[in-house]
DNA sequence: CGGCAGATACGCT
DNA sequence: GCGTATCTGCCGT
């Protein structure tokens, strides 16, 4: 699979990530979700985990393309990140709300029983959905075993751009991007 | 359905 | 110590 989608500039590959697809193995079964609200995060930018340069949390957001950062916050909540940017550049985009295409009830058993818009509608939500935990941190998507592979995909329809949620620093960068009119974003 | 409190552990100061 | 790229349950409309 070719990665240079993702190498550019990252609020590019934050859009470019809209639309594409998520598929994963549990227990030999398919899980699919198409994703539609991203993040941009940017070494330059004060709301970003590698604002500070890069230390051993943020090291992968460092690498190249294709990588997962995954980080734990709030005591129990996962959220999960594809890094993107050239290689150096402390750059990755937060996957933040997604779309069931296939496999819907194990998305709900994993959920509490939650199902259709609240499955996947935010990013700690997506990782409990997927069952993406730390161990997932710095795993290499170019890699076997696909467990978890990604599938991209057009650009959709109509990319609204606005600003980030749940940040407290650059609170004006308007580095998050959802698919207009989408019912599984976690916030309109 | 909107607002608020509480849960809870880790990285960094 | 403190702040956190969040979610849930509980309260009131």
């Amino acid at each position: 699979m070719d990665w240079s989608f993702l190498a550019g500039q990252v609020d590019e590959a934050a859009q470019r990530l809209l639309g594409c697809e998520l598929e994963r193995e549990l227990n030999g079964e398919i899980v699919r979700v198409r994703i539609v609200e991203t993040e941009a995060y940017h070494q330059t930018d004060a709301a970003s985990h590698s604002y500070k340069g890069r230390t051993p949390r943020t090291d992968v957001m460092f690498g190249p393309p294709g990588f997962l950062y995954v980080y734990f916050t709030y005591g129990m909540h996962y959220c999960m990140n594809i890094v993107c940017g050239p290689e150096g550049e402390g750059s990755a985009v937060l996957i933040r709300a997604a779309e069931p295409r296939e496999g819907e009830a194990i998305l709900q058993r994993n959920r509490k029983g939650k199902s259709d818009a609240e499955l996947l509608n935010g990013p700690a939500k997506l990782c409990q959905a997927l069952a993406i935990d730390k161990n997932w941190n710095g795993h290499d998507l170019h890699k076997a075993p696909f467990k978890l592979i990604i599938k991209p995909a057009p650009a959709p329809e109509t990319i609204i751009q606005t600003t980030r949620i749940g940040i407290t620093k650059a609170v004006d960068v308007p580095w998050r991007f959802y698919i207009k009119d989408n019912p599984y974003v976690s916030k309109p």
